[in-house]
DNA sequence: AGCGAGCCGTAC
DNA sequence: GACGTACGGCTCGCTG
């Protein structure tokens, strides 16, 4: 019986709207595991593509490595996307995930890549395959370079007295680093373009070893399918398997869906940038050389040498402190800003840049294995939230790049509220059998006597309830002589409790909250000691996971995903962020269930505690039920604290995002 | 020239 | 034993 695809395409690129995959390969597994056929055919052969369209329809669960991106693929090649729809995948890197010793993944060698798996796990070298693949498309890469460069000089562009260090500093710039350097070399935009439009740059397609290559990757994810999936079963992971399976392809609607900007923002803000940087430069006084923000063991010496005195670092902590005797660290923490914003965020949007019809976008991509916990990574997680502000009075605010697609009105956005504390208290209440009270009350009237609409403390009827302030609770036992009507109380020793408060739910101790929060270290050892006494159970819950890793091998979140480990503090961190990450990974696809009949709803985004939505031009009324209806989908419920989420929403970009009060303010 | 380690800065 | 999970860009030193 034909019961599972191994899946797989070779693809002129990664974009995974515009490129395609030119080869197909396939196996197909029986109910013994067994590799029965396999195929390989290219993308322009109708006969083997049509039998090819039969299996994907009719073979009930498609196995491959980060299989959504192979997805696209087919897709871009005319595959109908329904299809997709109600498959169960096996991606062959999330089984690592699952059957793979979670100790041995927070090794920094551990590697999800299917090479670098096959060569562990199968004891299958194909390093060599890829080794020769990547050498001929460097090969072809550096010619079409140069190709590109006797364009310049049939045109009369090129300056031929250059030296050959300047030569490849140019090429250098106008091949690799174009969106980064363009205004630099205004006389070769026009050539450039009719040059690359005239020849594509090389990719896989154009290599001679592509098929081989193909063939080996089935073969190895075959292997680590038949190597693994009996594990899963036998490591009781099943329940995260299809959890994860089911998310797939409403990530593959998300991923397709992209993100829509505002292309004359990016640009305005790049012109903006790149005015600063012309005006400010680091020079070292002693060399008179131009040192450049990266540098850092030139620039840690350069500090120590305006200052005198030993310098911790060259990063912005240690510049923070020592900007009063250093112009050049003065003018490092301006520079680094703008050439973060500059390398990472500008010029990394433009290199994604994708114009499809008549909007700019850009898609990314969620790696479901790519975290040890379970949560998604993405390139896209970590655009700043804050605003900068230039010297010359520019804004730059990289959230209003973004903004709502041409065929849609709102962009809604789904954030969990606080959801790791509410976890870290659910687990509290499963290992005390009750919650503890704390926490619960920052949530919830929790042990509370109701009259009317107020609610009173169990243990002291006379004191009305309110949210408990967990971060001054913190502060208020680290600091009991300090009264709360002290002026610094707020800015100072609250703060100091929020962010002594975050740093050890992450697992910080009082050595690490010296350097954090720059405190002393019977101060941090106050702070710590505070935690303790605010959050007992959450010190229950540490001490519970001590006994656990000697009494079993794994410990489950509270999804059920197992954590080989014995790692008592990382686990102590995982159980609550990997807990998060599945209830997310769930509440994508029920959510998917609800939106699939509703075409005006997309999904656009996902980060980790929130979900964002698309939503086209529909009634008032409607829009408000609808709303109403994927938020109470999107609550959570637990036997402490339930997880509830915030709305926000707009209708023009997401800097601009405001609280959805039920209705459209 | 290619690669990887280390550093830095951003997110939740 | 002493702050969790990620990503991307840059520099520098090693390797072949």
């Amino acid at each position: 019986m034909k019961k599972y695809l191994i899946y797989d395409s070779e693809t002129t690129g990664l974009n995974i709207i515009k490129d395609r995959a030119f080869l197909f390969q396939y196996g197909i597994v029986d109910e013994n595991l067994d590799l029965i056929e396999i195929e390989t055919f290219d993308s322009n052969d109708a006969t083997s593509k049509s039998k090819y369209a039969y299996y994907l329809k009719t073979i009930p669960t498609l196995v491959g490595h980060n299989i959504k991106f192979d997805i696209h693929m087919a897709i871009n090649d005319g595959f109908d996307i329904d299809i997709f729809k109600d498959k169960n995948y096996i991606d062959t890197a999330v089984l690592a995930r699952l059957v793979i010793n979670h100790d041995k993944q927070a090794d920094s060698t551990f590697s999800i890549a299917l090479k670098k798996l096959a060569v562990r796990y199968l004891g299958i070298d194909a390093a060599d395959e890829e080794k020769k693949l990547r050498a001929e498309l460097s090969r072809l890469t550096s010619d079409h370079k140069l190709k590109m460069k006797q364009h310049f000089i049939d045109k009369g562009l090129w300056d031929m007295s250059l030296k050959t260090t300047e030569e490849t500093i140019l090429l250098n710039d106008i091949y690799n680093n174009w969106n980064k350097v363009y205004h630099k070399y205004s006389k070769f935009m026009v050539e450039r373009k009719t040059f690359l439009r005239l020849n594509p740059a090389p990719t896989y397609e154009n290599c001679t070893n592509i098929k081989t290559y193909g063939e080996t990757d089935i073969k190895l994810t075959y292997g680590l399918f038949k190597l693994w999936y009996p594990q899963v079963v036998r490591l009781d992971q099943v329940e995260t398997l299809m959890r994860v399976s089911k998310a797939v392809f409403p990530l593959v609607l998300m991923e397709r869906k992209g993100l829509s900007v505002d292309i004359q923002r990016v640009l305005n803000d790049r012109n903006a940038i790149i005015k600063e940087l012309s005006k400010t430069k680091i020079i070292d006084p002693r060399t008179k050389t131009e040192l450049s923000v990266g540098q850092h063991a030139k620039l840690k010496d350069l500090y120590e040498f305006e200052c005198g005195f030993p310098v911790e670092s060259a990063d912005k902590n240690a510049r923070a402190m020592i900007e009063q005797y250093s112009p050049a660290a003065r003018t490092a923490s301006y520079i680094a800003k703008l050439s973060k914003y500059l390398n990472t965020y500008i010029t990394g949007v433009l290199n994604k840049l994708t114009y499809i019809n008549s909007e700019y976008k850009i898609f990314t991509q969620y790696n479901m294995a790519g975290t040890i916990t379970g949560r998604l990574s993405s390139d896209f997680q970590q655009f700043p939230k804050e605003p900068l502000e230039l010297n010359d009075g520019t804004i730059i605010n990289i959230r209003s790049w973004f903004i709502v697609p041409k065929k849609d009105k709102y962009m809604f956005y789904f954030d969990y509220a606080q959801m790791e504390l509410r976890i870290q208290c659910e687990w509290t209440a499963i290992i005390l059998g009750e919650p503890d009270k704390n926490m619960a009350r920052a949530f919830m009237p929790y042990k509370c006597i109701q009259i009317g609409d107020k609610y009173y403390l169990e243990e002291n009827p006379a004191m009305e309830w309110h949210t408990t302030d967990l971060h001054s609770m913190t502060a208020q036992h680290a600091f009991p002589n300090v009264s709360l009507s002290d002026p610094l109380w707020k800015d100072h020793y609250r703060q100091l409790g929020k962010r002594a408060n975050f740093a050890i739910n992450y697992g910080a101790a009082a050595p690490k909250l010296v350097q954090a929060l720059k405190v002393d270290f019977p101060t941090a050892q106050a702070l710590v000691a505070g935690y303790k006494k605010a959050f007992a159970g959450v010190v229950a819950f540490g001490k519970w996971i001590n006994q656990r890793v000697y009494s079993t091998d794994n410990i489950p979140n509270l999804m059920l995903r197992r954590y080989y480990s014995r790692n008592k503090h990382q686990l102590q961190n995982w159980l609550v962020q990997g807990s998060g990450a599945d209830i997310l990974l769930l509440k994508l696809a029920e959510i998917y269930e609800y939106i699939k009949d509703k075409p005006h709803w997309n999904f656009m985004i996902s980060v980790h505690d929130e979900v964002g939505f698309t939503c086209e031009d529909i009634p008032e009324a409607q829009l408000s039920k609808e709303v109403t209806e994927i938020q109470a989908l999107m609550c959570h419920k637990l036997s402490a604290v339930d997880i509830i989420c915030d709305i926000e929403y707009t209708t023009t970009k997401w800097s601009e995002k405001i609280d959805w009060k039920g209705h459209i303010n």
